[in-house]
DNA sequence: GTCTATAGGGGGATAGAC
DNA sequence: GTCTATCCCCCTATAGAC
């Protein structure tokens, strides 16, 4: 009955239903058994419950990296000595996990998977992240900082951070958003999703850097209580 | 040699586990270890470890909207009829996770357990938030479209629902920034975090909304390659 | 490559003494 | 309220037949 071979079916799986489960709730035999496979099928074509995370990860990783990549090339290549359009780097970053067709290869249950992973506790990820995203990171921050000149660096670091939380969080939890608006917002339009983040990230990004050891309106008013 | 008595010692704790290691990964073994309690207390004084969680969850929940809304009922109060600052209504949602003396009771380790349980799996806490957070969304919800009138309703779920993961990804990820940053950034200023998180999000709540079915620059341009 | 069978460990929950 | 001891379940991983 299915198509493909059992290693490629435990793989879909299992990144389906880690990205449904997260990991630790998500068990071997859960897998294989909607795969059609035998349990220890798990243990002869990868070795561990880890090894098979870092396989479903790693199979997805590559790709949609290197389409980011490619694309922040395009967008640089267009604005040649100018000013790098903000959008068009967020649109670089972002698209290929929006996009499921060729050239991008990601499948959109990576996308909420990934979106875990930044949360997950443990080392695992914290080391696939500092492996797989520094370059990523670096090439993406050098972009920033020259598409929003007097942005201190520092903050830049903060607004990345910020974005990663939106994205993730857009990414794997569509279902609270759907569930609290009582359907009123439609989360089927990949595309709308895309743009509406990139509008509000880009404006996010733009706003001046708050004052250093000041008097911020708000912050002082709330204090004062 | 612990000041309280086994109850209140094992909520403490496990507020802290939970908001580290997630919940599935936390045995109720070491949450009793680290207590100095007995395996059998946890049954004891609660039921389950389901009924643990809702437990350290409602011990803190309760106080935190409460200070919300007295927060936002001053905000009200002091724009009277005129226009609400969109910062000031931020700030309300904000600063109760963010400042642990009085009169917020909020430890700081229940900020981070809360940014984990948006993206936990399971319906424990779509229930959760079901039942606690839909009164503190209506009164944030009205807030805002009387702050930024003009701006579609399905716009401002959308807005809220990236403002919820920037902040739930500040709060549980610190660790994240602070490793990619190699220790450029400041994690311990909580004032200085809040103030970055509402400059950011006031600017991104404040961008013209998307066209609805058009060209959007960037992503048009981005597919079109 | 795929299966069965099982080892070996950790988990939540509970009974019953104190 | 607190402890010990234990039940019973599910997990990962592996050995070994086919």
């Amino acid at each position: 009955m299915p198509h493909t071979d059992t290693k490629e079916r435990i793989l879909d799986v299992a990144e389906r239903l880690f990205a449904d489960r997260g990991f630790a709730d998500t068990s071997l035999r859960m897998i294989t058994a909607e795969a059609g496979a035998n349990l220890a099928a798990v243990n002869y074509h990868f070795q561990s419950k880890d090894a098979l995370i870092l396989a479903v990860i790693a199979r997805r990783m590559g790709p949609l990296n290197e389409r980011r990549l490619a694309l922040l090339d395009a967008v640089e290549a267009r604005a040649g000595q100018g000013p790098l359009p903000l959008e068009d780097i967020l649109g670089a970053f972002f698209e290929p996990l929006f996009r499921g067709g060729a050239p991008c290869v990601v499948n959109p249950n990576f996308g909420r998977l990934l979106g875990r992973m930044y949360i997950e506790p443990g080392d695992l990820f914290s080391r696939v992240f500092r492996d797989q995203m520094a370059p990523i990171r670096n090439r993406f921050l050098g972009a920033a900082q020259r598409a929003l000149p007097g942005l201190p660096l520092e903050e830049i670091f903060w607004r990345m951070h910020f974005l990663i939380g939106a994205l993730a969080h857009t990414m794997s939890g569509l279902h609270h958003i759907k569930a609290t608006s009582d359907g009123l917002v439609d989360v089927t339009d990949a595309d709308a999703i895309l743009e509406r983040l990139i509008v509000f990230l880009a404006a996010g990004f733009r706003a001046p850097a708050p004052v250093k050891k000041g008097e911020g309106p708000c912050v002082s008013q709330l204090s004062s209580r």
